[in-house]
DNA sequence: TATAATTATTAGGAATGCCTAACTCCATAA
DNA sequence: TTATGGAGTTAGGCATTCCTAATAATTATA
């Protein structure tokens, strides 16, 4: 069990930072702060952190810059930061500004492996005619029945085959 | 954003002693420690901590006890741990080992509404005539193929959604 | 029962990561 | 050009959580 090279904390930061430079071009210490919501001392003391391990360049009262290897870390979170968000909302219906904390957090505690079958999991729900949104919003009317213990669906699934059958008719030729 | 009434490493400690206590009646230190693989004088110090929170009962030299509002604590992680050891091995296909290691940190990140679609959505693909363990097959079988970006699907898609709905006659009346 | 082995606790210390208060640097405006 | 206000840093502290070493209590064994 190999600990990891950074600590979910300075991921944040660096998240932070990637994020901060696309929206200004440049990070600085008190949007940092901003954005992370803590006070600019402790930006202060975990850009030291990165700077040691050689995923940002600060000079004092500078400018924060991520190195190449401090982006692609920063990229690599962010990534999952998207793809988390895009399955919370689009195939678990949750609310965005929840899906974008529950995103947040769990980011740092998913694993390559399992943040990769998520991924490929959402790809096959959008690309399985037995999928698709259509099945999303049926699974979504199934929420608000409240799906019992035991499984009953409410809707008509018999129906509903059918034109998921129908639609892969449609579809044939004609790539999304 | 109210923080959470104990930490994610005092959860930890609470499911652990819950274990204990449903493998071998009692939970004791040395037991502790090795569940959570740290050093004894670690363990004695998370008590002290949970006893102050009077989520346990512990008297010096003494067993270590959940108390009822522990209890239900320890029981919201543990079956939180174990749909999302579920829905990573069932659904995402991640081996036991991994699973139940991302099932370890995501349990502490993951909110409850998050949680809770995450049940529902099982059950639906569970129930659902278009989900299915039959499914589930295509989605590993196109894991294997590993799931292009421009989405098409290896598989006869047609022939699929066809035995869907014979599967779905079939279960009439079959309740699983 | 007395000693040995095991189990648990305390003491003390290190690493993280946050804070407030106080200081320094620097750009702008008078 | 100098005074001022905002941005950034440093100093010092607190909480968490882990550790090792030393001590104490308990249990098992001879």
């Amino acid at each position: 069990m190999k600990k990891p090279e950074v600590s979910s904390h300075m991921e944040d930061y660096l998240e932070g930072i990637y994020n901060l430079e696309r929206s200004y071009k440049v990070a600085r210490v008190k949007d940092i702060a901003g954005w992370l919501q803590v006070k600019m001392p402790s930006v202060s003391g975990a850009l030291q952190t990165l700077v040691r391990k050689k995923l940002i360049k600060h000079e004092r009262h500078g400018y924060v810059e991520l190195t190449p290897r401090g982006k692609i870390m920063a990229e690599r979170i962010q990534n999952k930061h998207k793809d988390l968000t895009d399955f919370f909302t689009r195939i678990l219906n949750i609310p965005p500004v929840q899906a974008a904390r529950d995103a947040c957090q769990t980011e740092h505690a998913i694993s390559p492996m399992t943040m990769n079958q998520i991924r490929k999991f959402v790809r096959f729900i959008d690309a399985c005619p037995r999928g698709g949104t259509e099945w999303i919003k049926y699974f979504m009317a199934e929420c608000y029945f409240s799906l019992s213990a035991e499984k009953k669906l409410q809707t008509d699934c018999h129906q509903c085959i059918k034109q998921s059958l129908k639609n892969k008719n449609n579809a044939k030729n004609s790539p999304r």
